[in-house]
DNA sequence: GTCTATACTCTGATAGAC
DNA sequence: GTCTATCAGAGTATAGAC
């Protein structure tokens, strides 16, 4: 199983470290108290500047939100397709992708959990643009469900949309609870999450050796694997 | 299969039907806007009072929060024991369970969703009682975990608190994308959700016939089986 | 218990100097 | 581009009549 790394980002440009503070300033706060909760006075201060500065920049609020969510949604696709890179195998990449979705919601900026848990404060107007960039990703993730599905690897699958729901909804929740500093490492936490979905939890005698060596391999390698 | 059935509440007491009112449009206006985004007026208006009466009922907006988050609590155990009732097999039970929780969170009142996705609203000071009676509810999740993984029905489960976090994850989320009139009722998410994860989604030649078998006999029936 | 009226604070946004 | 100073409005909570 090969290490996952992240991309490396490119260094800001002098006119876009403004930019930046701002939206890894809003990004914290918004995750932490959410965005109503947050003033764009706190935002400008943890961005080292004046409300009137932050002004300059993003013309309101809900501008802040917007770019940070748009920005999310890019950074989860660079992310999953980064991961992925050459691998063939339809079941691996899942692997994959699954423990760089997570090792972004959990460890990289805050800007995916403030698009997965702060939807509902997106203005409707504003909510469009990000909507379709969103179901890129998840038309992505279904193209990876699909490729698996066929390769005939995978147990026949009645409905692809709901299996990625249930997906989603198992790794994005770790963001609720997970904390750093814990005994697994969000790559862990990933690997188990899969191997529990793609094995399943219900064990028979009579089930076949290879499966439950299989379970077990991907389970052991969650322990030892650092993320 | 038995079918899952709601515990039939109690008329209100006309002193409580004040109380009633606020909490019911508290929670429609928390789940709507979160709750940093209602304004006390927003409630009081929902509810049929003017805000000074509100005030009469709970002290500040943020009590409202609690009393409709411990509500959520008290609900949630009480539905999921309710839907249990004298069932003994643990797994039935934890499917059960899994319908009971996930129809509170789409078609019940909206203070289950308010708590799990408004939990950072919650006043540092109020969050310790509200933790402790969710608390309650995990544990007794877990006991249900416990118990499965004792009968020798499930898996040799590595992590018990990892796989609720999973379950609850990917049923939790379905509150996220569910849209009341479509394809599937709750009851039959739920019991998609827990066939995948029951008995997983890799496909390989040698699984046994019998493991096929109680997968698409539940997908079958949770395509008939009304909520 | 519910109303009216209001106090006081904080918010997002802006205007204009530098 | 960033600052200072400020506006107009909205926010929660309250006081006190009824």
């Amino acid at each position: 199983m090969p290490v996952v790394q992240t991309p490396t980002p490119q260094p800001a440009s002098p006119q876009e470290d403004a930019d930046e503070r701002i939206l890894k300033a809003a990004g914290r706060l918004f995750r932490e108290k959410g965005f109503a909760a947050t003033t764009v006075r706190e935002i400008a201060a943890a961005a080292n500047m004046l409300p009137g500065s932050l002004h300059y920049r993003y013309a309101s609020k809900d501008d802040v939100l917007l770019a940070l969510m748009n920005r999310a949604v890019r950074r989860a696709m660079q992310a999953v397709r980064f991961a992925i890179g050459e691998v063939k195998d339809p079941v691996e990449k899942i692997r994959l992708g699954l423990r760089a979705h997570l090792e972004l919601l959990c460890n990289g900026d805050d800007s995916l959990y403030v698009l997965l848990f702060d939807w509902r404060s997106l203005p409707a107007g504003a909510r469009e643009g990000v909507e379709r960039e969103r179901a890129k990703y998840e038309a992505f993730w279904d193209g990876l469900l699909y490729e698996a599905h066929g390769s005939g690897k995978a147990r026949p699958i009645l409905d692809i949309e709901l299996v990625r729901h249930f997906g989603f909804g198992a790794i994005n929740w770790v963001a609720t609870w997970y904390r750093p500093g814990g005994d697994r490492t969000p790559g862990q936490i990933a690997d188990a999450m899969f191997a529990y979905l793609a094995y399943g939890l219900i064990h028979e005698p009579s089930r076949p050796a290879d499966l439950d060596t299989h379970f077990a391999a991907i389970m052991a390698a969650s322990f030892k694997s650092r993320s």
